[in-house]
RNA sequence: GGGUCUAUAGCUCAGCAGGAUAGAGCAACAGCCUUCUAAGCUGUGGGUCGGAGGUUCGAGUCCUCCUAGGCUCACCA
């Protein structure tokens, strides 16, 4: 039940005040002690003439609160705060979750809308970084999110397959390309060519103009060049399936730029119906003045396409194809520029859908003070990164296995080093705002204590392993549906509930601004509070055989609520650890 | 120069729509494993919330100005 609504409904017969707008001034005061509900009453003392303590201190002594569920009503300073039974809301907490199991967290908010999110999108030939992960990383997350929420979510991969330089990119492979070092290790030895351009480029200005015929030629369809471009793309996808295959990042789309290459001269024909094509400079500009943005280059003088054109071409497609409720880009800040000028640009043209468009940008992922550039080659590539940390995870595992004795199989230590190595690195990048920077630091990136992933996945398993003793010992949780869970009011215990209850408002919280760290720490607080419980009560071992289901009871929802939590941020928990 | 974002503990970051004594993690120091997993827990120290004005009963939060920094400003993506 929400206890809020109740209160606020008391409240109004009080006052006189409409419930909807005392459930909006009501808070959560700042202190435990303070109470799990208060209402500031600030706003009564105009009317009332008075000032807002002594009203508090009138509220607070009305007999009309004898329900149930409230323990006591105190007025402190110009608040009336509000202590709930802690017992009731023990047992409406905890059998919610244990009826609904992992769909106490979700939600019908989003049925019938679908929600595009286009994330990961990495540049063809060239390697998945550490700054790729950023928003493979979140846009895999947001779609869960989403998806919780009952949208109909369409993962789109738009890769970076073209653009001028893939036309470098044949140059050089005719020039210097080695066959058998693209077959054996293709993302490097494209990646040595491409570097190799950029040096000999300063010195010779001819190869820039190869680089543009080839890239023309491309465009054109031209069968050499395109085999050669079909050929780096299936290779390079191929690579890039190993690394989102390890992450668990699935996709329903891999439609790239190259295939709204055709779809440019509608892109255009549609411009020129609303007469907004400006000639400037032997170019083909959308002014955008009155949205207080530079112009838009949609057609180059060369009259070749530019991404500007390609992301109209794809938001048109979408708009068509799925009729979304959402679309949302998941790019880096720096481009914000470009989408307010794409978006503008389908507004002025009158497409009403240009207002569900949005990018949800997210900073840097700087190395000390620089950043990563694919051609000064100083990337730390992913694969290195989560290599590194399931390796530093499959340390820990062995010491601890040895401690603990336990009899865990070589496989079992492998699945679960993987895990927790790539949880680690995924929560590296959604504990944050998105918009922060990164700098990356080896470090901190395998840093697994305090809060990480690895200290969610340590507290599930911990609570796993209490659930298996307790099954072993014949001990159930089921007999606490009775009014045993109101046997739960220890300051710990109800501090991990209301945890509890808040996590679904989290994750709406999360998808609607489009923030999974707004999950990621509502998961950490539930973890850390049940350690907290955890090291001040005996669970199995206490005299109490109710309040021993009880607490069971209170472990089956903390696993749930980890679990479907760390689900959501793309974190798989283990059994043990 | 224009636009935009950021500035909170030594470090990394929270602080939701203004509200009660500004919170976590790391690092530092002091403790807790014959007892359910110590990747854990408890405690201590640490802050003129970049600066100055203003709005308000009340400002880390809103407005203005200033300072410092990041990103960005059409024929790359």
């Amino acid at each position: 039940m929400d206890y809020k609504v109740e209160i606020s409904a008391l409240l109004s017969k009080i006052t006189g005040l409409e419930s909807e707008e005392i459930a909006r001034l009501m808070e959560i005061p700042p202190q435990s002690d303070m109470g799990d509900y208060a209402f500031p009453c600030f706003i009564l003392s105009k009317q009332m003439r008075k000032s807002p303590v002594m009203i508090a201190a009138e509220i607070a002594s009305s007999s009309d609160f004898d329900a149930p569920y409230i323990d006591s009503v105190r007025s402190q300073g110009p608040y009336v705060n509000f202590f709930i039974d802690k017992g009731h809301y023990a047992k409406s907490v905890v059998s919610e979750i244990l009826q609904k199991g992992e769909q106490y967290v979700s939600s019908n908010i989003g049925i019938g809308k679908t929600v595009i999110v286009e994330f990961s999108s990495p540049n063809i030939a060239k390697p998945f970084h550490v700054g790729h992960a950023f928003t493979t990383v979140l846009g895999h997350s947001l779609s869960r999110i989403y998806d919780k929420l009952g949208y109909n979510v369409v993962r789109v991969n738009h890769l970076g397959d073209y653009g001028t330089q893939f036309g470098k990119l044949i140059t050089a492979y005719r020039l210097w390309g080695d066959e058998s070092a693209l077959e054996a290790s293709p993302i490097d030895e494209l990646l040595r060519i491409y570097v190799l351009f950029h040096e000999k480029e300063k010195d010779d200005p001819q190869l820039t103009q190869d680089a543009r015929d080839n890239f023309r030629r491309l465009e054109a369809g031209e069968p050499e060049e395109k085999a050669l471009w079909q050929r780096f793309r299936d290779l390079s996808l191929k690579a890039f399936a190993k690394v989102y295959d390890r992450m668990g990042v699935t996709f329903d789309s891999y439609k790239g730029e190259s295939d709204y290459s055709d779809r440019i001269p509608g892109v255009i024909s549609f411009l020129e119906e609303k007469d907004l094509l400006i000639d400037s400079d032997g170019a083909r500009v959308v002014m955008l003045d009155e949205y207080k943005l530079p112009p838009c280059l949609v057609v180059k003088s060369d009259g070749t396409t530019i991404y500007a054109s390609r992301d109209l071409a794809a938001a048109m497609f979408r708009h068509e194809h799925y009729n979304f409720y959402k679309n949302i880009y998941v790019v880096g800040l720096p481009q914000s520029l470009h989408f307010q000028q794409v978006f503008a640009v389908l507004d002025k043209a009158g497409a009403d859908y240009a207002k569900n468009c949005e990018h949800v940008g997210f900073g840097l992922v700087k190395f000390k003070n620089m950043k990563f550039s694919t051609r000064e080659g100083n990337i730390v590539v992913l694969e290195d990164l989560l290599n590194e940390s399931i390796a530093k995870t499959l340390d820990i595992i062995r010491s601890n296995a040895e401690l603990r004795q336990t009899d865990m199989s070589e496989d079992e230590i492998l699945d679960i080093a993987n895990k927790v190595g790539i949880g680690s690195v995924i929560y590296t990048y959604l504990k944050s705002g998105r918009e922060r920077d990164i700098v990356f630091s080896w470090e901190e990136m395998l840093d697994f204590e305090g809060d990480s992933a690895p200290y969610l996945i340590y507290t599930y398993a911990r609570t796993r392993s209490i659930l298996r003793k307790a099954m072993d010992q014949g001990i159930s949780s089921s007999n606490a549906f009775d009014d045993a869970l109101s046997l739960l009011k220890s300051d710990e215990e109800f501090a991990l509930l209301k945890l509890l209850s808040d996590l679904p408002d989290a994750i709406e919280k999360a998808a609607s601004s489009n923030e999974p760290f707004m999950l990621s720490r509502q998961v950490s607080r539930i973890a850390r509070a049940f350690n907290r419980f955890y090291n001040n009560s005996s669970i199995l071992r206490d005299s109490d055989d109710r309040l021993r289901s009880a607490r069971l009871a209170i472990c089956e929802a903390v696993c749930t609520a980890i679990k479907t939590g760390t689900y959501l941020l793309g974190i798989d928990v283990v059994e043990r650890m």
